[in-house]
DNA sequence: CGCTAGGTTGAATACGCTCAAAGATCGTGG
DNA sequence: CCACGATCTTTGAGCGTATTCAACCTAGCG
């Protein structure tokens, strides 16, 4: 059990406990009990995977779709010149979709960067669901277009953005993501990301990913600990990047 | 009427026509007669476009989709620094999902690149389709996987591969997925895009573009008279790319 | 205590950008 | 029908950001 854990190291089966995945539908829109009890049936059959291990396996997963509880995963492509592209991330509160990736032939693959809690779900559970509460078929597709949305600003800060820009809009991206599932403490969470990582996602070489660090935190921008960032100065971090909150938008905020 | 449009010049209410998306999904997968002429009622309404015209408006389009029957269309974002990324194209044979846009705050915006003609639908026509033709549903899955799939090549694109590879990479693309939709000879597409909205595409200067695509020319790759590129060797084009065609994948083909 | 993975730093290089200016193409209006 | 303007393309030259190569440092783990 390593060190970053710690925050979220709750019972698994407590009653109380508040799975992230609803925690970030809450966020979207306030749910009725009868809806978050809806919503504890995805989360019935739970699984582990070890630090980077492979996850999607086209073979073994086919009609299962995982939500993650804890830890990070990330899908990516490993070009033959031996570079790799990360995709995207998968947080905690997050589902990936592992039929859809079979339904058409993927050039990518997923795997875990942490140690990870997951739930198990068949595609069906989910229709039953939204069968019966059309409000949570709305929430999903929201969900749904938030995600494509985070690819959107996947492409758009690689294409258009210098490395210092990038790199303060992945970061601010990731906070925000994590602070819905409840993930920060006073603008800090963990990352446990390797600056080798970092730089294969925002499309740069770790040498050039480590100096951007650097200046971002000898600009008091950011601040790095083990594996806990700090994000010093959210507005001037936003402005640099331009940062919009694309990637987490309610609909209607009735709380 | 354009030249480059002439290959398409077909009345357009006549039985015999052969909308683009039927025949993307005829592509798929083969289609009874029942399934196509529901496919139709897709295509009651249509809509023309300008070139340069704004589709994305989030005010006044709630809840209509549009297929692409004819001509280019983009999705971008334009940053503050007057830089501007293309994020993806729709072609013809594309659903131009405008609800989904309008569910989340989006950063971008929807334009047409050259003239345009649309079908125009409402999401519960779908709906009931679905729900009819279960099987034109999982291809509709099979179609919106495909889309991310694009999403993801082009982060790949951009993050990774050399500016020669790239517009290699974009090129394939576009040629397999406009062939898909019976809109190329011999290798040779009409390619309606400037080399400013390329370089836009693939996150380089329009100078770069321009030489690029000279590289290209002068390694006997591709050619280029006015608007008609051919690609001239599609093999070699793949290998440079590292091409391979996740954008159209058919689940079964039983023709 | 030594190994391995990750982080840091320097120096040389290269890929792609910016600035600038000159052609080409096309639509439009005189 | 030609001339003009606007947009797009082409080419040159200098510059800058980011890469590569290489070495060394650090921390964690067996």
């Amino acid at each position: 059990m390593h060190a970053q854990f710690k925050p979220d190291h709750i019972p698994k089966q407590s009653p109380k406990h508040v799975w992230p995945f609803i925690k970030k539908l809450g966020f979207l829109q306030q749910l009725s009990q009868e809806e978050i009890s809806q919503l504890r049936k995805l989360h019935e059959k739970t699984a582990v995977f070890e630090k980077y291990q492979e996850i999607l396996n086209p073979r073994d997963t086919q009609g299962q779709w995982l939500i993650v509880n804890r830890g990070w995963a990330c899908r990516y492509t490993d070009l033959s010149n031996g570079s790799r592209q990360v995709i995207n991330y998968y947080l905690p509160g997050d589902i990936i979709n592992l039929p859809a990736l079979n339904v058409s032939k993927t050039n990518y693959a997923i795997s875990s960067i942490t140690p990870m809690h997951v739930s198990k779900f068949k595609p069906d559970t989910l229709q039953n669901l939204f069968a019966l509460h059309p409000k949570l078929e709305s929430l999903y597709d929201l969900i749904h277009g938030n995600e494509e949305n985070l690819l959107v600003e996947q492409v758009v800060r690689i294409g258009r953005r210098s490395a210092y820009e990038r790199t303060a809009h992945l970061l601010l991206e990731l906070y925000h993501r994590l602070k819905v599932v409840g993930q920060t403490v006073d603008n800090t969470y963990s990352m446990p990301l390797t600056q080798g990582l970092l730089a294969d996602t925002l499309g740069m070489s770790f040498v050039h990913m480590n100096r951007t660090l650097h200046k971002l935190r000898s600009d008091n921008l950011i601040a790095i600990q083990s594996e806990k960032i700090s994000l010093l100065d959210l507005d001037k971090l936003a402005e640099i990047a331009e940062y919009q909150n694309a990637g987490f938008v309610a609909l209607t905020k009735e709380s």
